[in-house]
DNA sequence: ACCACCTCCTGATCGC
DNA sequence: TGCGATCAGGAGGTGG
């Protein structure tokens, strides 16, 4: 599941590779994932520049702006012409220099939405979208969390408090910071809300970097997915011994999405 | 207004 | 072996 980390690896594959580059033609092999409308807007467009806010992708072209989503599954890969369609690529777009960028997603839960210059910023999705942990400032961040009463976890997931985190960097946040995902919003101090935000900027940094060193061997492959092997600390790590401590890590569900953590380093 | 829960979708995995 | 049930999850939508 792409988070900040991977979106903003990809991003940057995608821009040393297509920036400058004109969208030739594009075939749409899922129709709910982008109209006909959104489609012809797109052919004959000037790929300018590649931007990310928080899991966003933003393809700035001539006179328009496509905003991608991953969401769990979605990935970009480059391909020549010639190589046949898989079965879950939905979008290939055709480039001028005569390969073809091919949106893959096994789920098709990502989404394409068509804004303008003028609106990107003012409408959804991105006018929902709160600040990332590198821009937030932990103050307005605690007293964001002070006004609301729901676990410490499902805010980090959620976008509007806080943008680019997912569940796997969630857990570890809170594993960093010894703080029990259960934990209600509004009993976070604001030293916490300080120590979440800075264990929040150096995780997704380390993580970056090391989707850095893989960006040469995607890169090489011709493939876009983002994916890299962070060390975890719990998530995804149920009953494997904690690090610091070698109690078992336990799986909860919260609101609906899996947690892992210790019960013996994360008490408070 | 706020928050819990449902939905989209497919492949992997599990139980019988 | 094979088949149905269950799970995974980001974010928008719904409903209490």
């Amino acid at each position: 599941m792409p988070e900040l980390p991977e979106v903003e690896t990809v991003k940057t594959v995608l821009k040393n590779r297509i920036q400058g580059l004109m969208i030739r033609d594009i075939d749409v092999h899922y129709e709910r994932m982008m109209d006909e409308d959104t489609r012809s807007a797109l052919i004959g467009q000037t790929i300018l520049d590649i931007t990310r806010f928080g899991k966003y992708i933003c393809f700035m072209l001539t006179d328009v702006i496509l905003i991608s989503h991953l969401r769990m599954e979605g990935r970009y890969f480059f391909k020549t012409e010639d190589e046949p369609l898989l079965k879950h690529e939905h979008i290939v777009f055709h480039l001028s220099d005569g390969l073809s960028l091919r949106y893959h997603d096994t789920r098709k839960f990502g989404t394409f939405d068509l804004r303008t210059y003028q609106n990107y910023l003012s409408t959804k999705p991105l006018n929902q979208l709160g600040k990332e942990p590198f821009d937030i400032d932990p103050k307005a961040f605690y007293e964001a969390l002070k006004k609301k009463h729901i676990s410490i976890k499902t805010a980090l997931l959620d976008q509007t408090l806080i943008a680019g985190i997912g569940n796997i960097y969630a857990d570890e946040i809170l594993a960093r910071v010894s703080i029990i995902p259960h934990r209600y919003t509004d009993e976070i101090t604001l030293k916490e809300a300080k120590e979440i935000v800075f264990a929040g900027i150096d995780i997704l940094n380390a993580a970056i970097a090391s989707g850095g060193t893989t960006i040469r061997t995607y890169v090489s492959q011709l493939g876009v997915s983002g994916r890299f092997q962070l060390k975890l600390k719990v998530h995804q790590r149920e009953a494997e011994p904690c690090d610091t401590c070698g109690r078992p890590i336990v799986r909860t569900v919260i609101n609906g999405r899996s947690s892992f953590y210790c019960t013996k380093c994360q008490k408070r």
